[in-house]
DNA sequence: AACTATTTGTATCGATGGGTACGAAAGTGG
DNA sequence: CCACTTTCGTACCCATCGATACAAATAGTT
């Protein structure tokens, strides 16, 4: 059904594509990253992606199907790859250090909107877009099970103390992060991120 | 032209409400507590509020009107209510925890929708509701703004250190209350959350 | 009872939402 | 040159969006 938009090496038959999928996607993805799942609409879409609607249905699906792919070039491409880089750092600490703090980073980028697509794009809405809500929420949560077995493998190192609690640590970075992605939206700076990412640092054991 | 819903004294002409207006504002509130602004349909609203069309004009204005009621409502009756008790607290620390813990049961209340009404409201949303976006990044930064004010006094008194800097612990404990109501909107459970805000306080000077 | 003021329910408005039908256009292999 | 396949653009579908016109209904005032 959804056919993934590998790069077929086989000769391609009837009219060629016009605009470049991946380009396109990259243009659809920031339109759901500053105005989120609902307050997207398709003429929003269309109108930055530079296409037509049909278009945008025969190369996409519908307009779930192509948030699904924004989210997955979200995480693949963009932001999204900090949270998995972080998670290879030498110590625990490092990695909160370089989440918090590549966090602080991205949130503030001028060539990005405001926040993280996973929280921006569907915190509340309609019964329309509750399955988007539901996948945002899962690959949160996904983010913080990685953070949480990160720290597990930290305290059976040693690196963490043994009566420290791995998942809820992995819960109180993700909060701050996540409320960062509401200060940057709110209008917050590098720097506040960076103080904000700083002190949450202090609390951190050892 | 928006005539505040004051109590009038005075003997009412014409037919009577058969409404409580008061009632169906707390019932629009929940509907746009759960739902956000964008996501919060005139028809949601209506049916929640048991009224019709055309009295949810005559009462409220229009939609924009009364998203605002229910904020001030949720200000002033609702887990606002917190937010300007906690500063109340003898000292510094005192707030913060007075603060997250409340934080940590409202945003868990079973008969509450989950998260808090100025994140969820409109995060994010198309290009329509970005005065309502606008309105809600005020409030919390007005909200940062008492909590930086009563730090400032907490310095000026010795209960904080004179070399911090009350302005960036305020802003840390927006952030972690925010990134709070993100982490309910995902299904966090009220021991999470309180596990979140001991976390945090871990973090405060002294 | 007549007049005035306000609310209520029905029925509707124009605009926009996501999603498509369909034929012309532009490539392929024969 | 001709099927064949896929994309493109126009023009349109129906449902829902927020918002209203209008007349019947219900009260106070005269």
């Amino acid at each position: 059904m959804t056919e993934l938009k590998i790069k077929e090496t086989a000769v391609q038959k009837g009219r060629p594509r016009e605009f470049d999928a991946d380009e396109a996607l990259d243009k659809a993805l920031h339109v759901f990253w500053r105005q989120g799942y609902e307050g997207a609409s398709l003429s929003d879409l269309t109108e930055a992606m530079g296409i037509s609607r049909p278009s945008l249905y025969a190369a996409f699906g519908n307009k779930e199907d192509l948030f699904r792919s924004a989210l997955d070039r979200y995480a693949e491409h963009g932001p999204g790859t900090i949270q998995r880089d972080a998670l290879n750092e030498p110590t625990a600490r490092d990695v909160v250090k370089r989440l918090l703090h590549g966090a602080a980073h991205c949130l503030t980028d001028p060539s990005n909107p405001r926040g993280c697509l996973s929280v921006q794009g569907a915190l509340s809405c309609g019964e329309a877009a509750e399955t988007i809500k539901a996948e945002l929420c899962k690959r949160r949560a996904a983010g913080e099970a990685a953070l949480g077995e990160r720290f597990e493998r930290a305290r059976a190192s040693g690196d963490l103390a043994a009566d420290s609690d791995p998942r809820a640590l992995a819960r109180y970075v993700m909060t701050v992060q996540q409320g960062m992605s509401v200060q940057a939206a709110g209008g917050a700076s590098r720097e506040d991120l960076l103080a904000v990412a700083d002190m949450a640092l202090r609390a951190w054991p050892g």
